[in-house]
DNA sequence: TTGCATTAGATGCGTCTGCATGTATGGTTG
DNA sequence: CAACCATACATGCAGACGCATCTAATGCAA
């Protein structure tokens, strides 16, 4: 299929990134989830909440760094308070808004899985030095 | 949020991945829905018939070139073939198989949609010369 | 030919997502 | 202070996805 490429080059790189993109994305959401009960995206909140060396996010400061929309990360923070890897607790100053911070648990589950994470990473962008143009992931 | 980057290579490519593919593909699916009635991915499917050159292609083969399942891909061929843009044949030398090609209203959609497609794509892959680490596409 | 494993594609099901909207609080203006 | 708009998060809803499974057609072997 495609033998021909599109020789814009900017559609390139945008086949470039959907092609890493669906490489990466895929092991990861399979591997995080057989081995840590994470999906990709909790392992990301989880990841930036610990690199940021806070102890308290709001919901869209959380939503921005992953680049989910405000309603799914409000879901994706329910559904690691209900794992009990983050709990979530009112902001007193603003009694609109909400903190989020990481729990023990979460930190633990998070640093189990980095390992994980970063094996799948070094995979996916390991393999590849010229320019595949047609993914060919076939047996990974 | 997250002033700290995680100073792994590997970990920094991913997110440039991540925070490029959700700066595009959110664009392209409100714009190409809006101005075309395509998603991306439909999109992506009519553009790679087109450019394979052949005029028809078997179902995984079209699921492997745009990064889908084999399940997603079946239903994303009958919501094209719904919209007429594209149509099944029995495959009579193997008669498990089907044949999609694209039909001439297909590739009208698919012509008028470039513009816009690749208009998104310069947007997205020029702005950014050093490295933005947190995306910031803000109103596009 | 019969029997069984394999393959192509369709479909049931549960999950996650974004959009639109709801609810509550905050801030501003007259 | 009262009315009104803006902001922060939650939620109803519909759409698209992947996995597991189903169906039908193949093909290979006994």
């Amino acid at each position: 299929m495609l033998r021909r490429m599109n020789e814009d080059p900017v559609v390139q790189k945008w086949r470039d990134v959907l092609a890493k993109h669906a490489a990466a994305s895929c092991v990861l959401e399979r591997e995080l989830s057989e081995r840590h009960r994470l999906g990709m995206s909790e392992f990301e909140v989880l990841e930036r909440m610990v690199e940021g060396g806070r102890e308290k996010y709001r919901v869209q400061e959380v939503a921005d760094a992953v680049h989910l929309s405000q309603s799914a990360c409000s879901r994706l923070i329910a559904r690691l308070e209900k794992a009990g890897l983050v709990c979530r607790n009112m902001c007193e100053a603003d009694r609109r808004g909400v903190f989020v911070r990481i729990t023990d648990e979460g930190r633990t589950r998070h640093r189990e899985a980095v390992p994980t994470h970063r094996a799948v990473l070094r995979q996916v962008f390991a393999a590849e030095p010229a320019k595949p143009a047609e993914l060919r992931p076939a047996e990974v």
